[in-house]
RNA sequence: GCGCCCGUAGCUCAGUUGGAUAGAGCAACAGAUUUCUAAUCUGUAGGCCAUAGGUUCAAGUCCUAUCGGGCGCGCCA
């Protein structure tokens, strides 16, 4: 919608502007805070006053008067300029109209093709296969998955890909410890210490001394970790094991790849990046003075090999602990000839458990720890996945397992369902009316309410490719709180199934159109959207 | 010390790539249901947007400095 007006108000502003050689300004068409303004703003005037060299508010005037010729008068009902705005408030046809539209999308309704079937990676979680998950790795779960659905609903071809770190002195500690505890020995210094790794221990006795006890002992863990995003509704296209890079040698490539552009140095027996003189704090060592290759020389490895599997734009999600990996990783790439640009690494602030007042450790090795799945076995995947969503990425996330509980009942996920099994309701109890919306006689819908509910409606569209850009989720929820909120209002202000059959039809379509609405943000989202509660 | 993120109502957080009078939920208080679900709605109260400068027609939003909090600064992953 948004974009549309832009083409109309651009339209305009042309013919303002015809024979005098000036380039127009971007076009921001914005709805205002104040609604009272009108359902859209835009604050043309203000930009284009001075290149036109009129007053800005004659400036709106003319803009004004300019669109009044246009398509605008067709679907606006006030084109007003204020100060140095120029306010649209649409026609009640327009918005009304809009519902069938609505209707007759159903599900397919926010979506567009803005993505053009580009190809894009989305790699999240991303955990070590060293213990169970815990909320921090739910978080990226969520926010990965659905920048991930995100981008599929805006047109591009996603791929949602789990790096699993599976090889390196983690994963030897986390032998030594199982196999400590399967002799009943303390777990070796610096090892883990968790009660899973007693669990393992017994669940894994009778493979002890296999020749791939290691990885069983991996495959183990990393199922376990399945098994929770499965319950979290998150499903990973594919699985990409640091192994397979070693036993393909794409490390050795990479870092000889290094070598020969002349990006490395021999110092202190290990072979370094020189990565400083190309912008990072300081160089990076490839290759251990033990010969061994280091972490970061096999993820320069994998990201080659995303480069080479021909995506148009890799998206990684990581925490804010790895943020000072993003610059050493971007410098690599850019000396190996790639454009770090393509490269998308989002960080997300840290998530810290309470329960109420008492702050719940986290640390696997301590073995102190609330795992992931003990979250949503506890408060359900409908609440973890919207708590988890709500939040901006960049904040930190301070999650309250007892308020989550104590709460259930006027939490804001039961907020957002309730709207949708209330409509459900209404249409249980409609019956037979509900044929009648086909020809609803939709010019009936006044109610400041329905106005203001219809006006919602529209944005759905925006709404998600506005998400789907910024790669912020919590727009989604945001919204459907809005919706549900202006939702319930109408519900109050008005009764949908009355002896009015006109009335009656017109406000089930209204209702179906935010039904469809609340739907298809509850399953973007993956959340229940319940027909009853 | 250096880098990144954050600081908005008592609490948890939004705030539309700089826009008009800073919002919601929870908590508090006062009300609403003979009607499609009260898991709801309406109203009241609550603010020096950490602080000080700067840029701009316009700053919660951008820049600089300071204070406070989180995270990072391994031949760990």
């Amino acid at each position: 919608m948004k974009k549309q007006l832009e083409g109309i108000i651009e339209k305009a502003a042309k013919g303002l502007i015809k024979g005098k050689g000036i380039e127009l300004p971007v076009i921001v068409v914005q709805a205002p805070k104040n609604r009272d303004y009108g359902d859209f703003a835009t604050n043309l005037p203000i930009l284009l006053a001075p290149l036109i060299g009129e007053a800005v508010p004659k400036t709106a005037e003319l803009l004004v008067e300019q669109l009044k010729k246009g398509q605008a008068a067709n679907i606006c009902e006030k084109i007003l300029a204020t100060g140095g705005f120029v306010n649209l408030k649409l026609t009640q046809k327009f918005l009304s109209d809009h519902l069938k539209t609505i209707i007759r999308l159903d599900s397919e309704y926010g979506k567009s093709d803005a993505g053009g079937g580009k190809k894009v990676l989305v790699e999240f979680v991303s955990a070590n296969p060293t213990g169970p998950l815990h909320i921090g790795h739910g978080r990226w779960a969520v926010i990965g998955d659905d920048i991930s659905s995100l981008l599929e609903a805006v047109g591009f071809k996603v791929t949602r890909e789990f790096y699993v770190n599976d090889v390196g002195g983690q994963i030897k500690k986390l032998v030594a410890s199982v196999l400590a505890r399967m002799d009943g020995k303390p777990v070796p210094e610096g090892g883990y210490g968790g009660a899973y790794v007693k669990d393992l221990a017994e669940e894994l006795k009778s493979k002890r001394g296999h020749p791939e006890f290691e990885r069983i002992l991996l495959t183990t863990i990393l199922d376990g970790q399945k098994k929770v995003l499965k319950k979290l509704d998150v499903k990973f296209d594919s699985f990409f094991r640091e192994s397979s890079l070693h036993d393909e040698k794409k490390v050795e490539q990479a870092v000889k790849e290094l070598i020969e552009k002349g990006h490395t140095a021999e110092k202190e027996g290990a072979l370094w990046f020189r990565s400083e003189v190309l912008g990072d704090d300081k160089d990076r060592v490839l290759v251990r003075e033990s010969g061994d290759t280091t972490y970061f020389a096999a993820d320069i490895a994998y990201h080659l090999n995303k480069f080479e599997r021909k995506f148009d734009r890799l998206i990684n999600v990581w925490g804010t602990d790895h943020h000072g990996y993003v610059k050493r990783v971007k410098v690599a790439l850019g000396a190996l000839g790639f454009d770090p640009k393509k490269l998308e690494i989002i960080i997300g602030q840290l998530v810290s458990l309470w329960r109420g007042k008492e702050q719940v450790r986290m640390s696997k090795r301590t073995g102190e720890m609330i795992t992931l799945e003990e979250v949503v076995d506890e408060i359900g995947k409908d609440a973890t996945r919207f708590f988890l969503t709500m939040a901006s990425k960049n904040s930190h996330l301070d999650f309250d397992l007892e308020l989550a509980k104590q709460q259930a009942s006027d939490n804001p996920v039961y907020y957002v369902q309730y709207a949708h099994a209330r409509i459900c309701s209404i249409f249980r109890e409609a019956g037979h009316h509900v044929g009648a919306r086909c020809n609803a006689h939709l010019h009936l819908l006044i109610d400041p309410s329905e106005r203001a509910l219809m006006r919602a409606l529209l944005d759905l569209p925006d709404e998600m490719l506005l998400a789907a850009e910024k790669r912020e989720p919590h727009r989604m929820v945001e919204y459907a709180r809005q919706l549900a909120a202006l939702f319930h209002n109408f519900y109050h202000q008005c009764r949908v199934i009355t002896d009015d059959a006109e009335i009656t039809s017109a406000r089930l379509a209204l209702v179906d159109a935010a039904r469809i609405v609340l739907h298809n943000v509850l399953k973007l989202l993956k959340v229940t959207a319940p027909e009853r509660m």
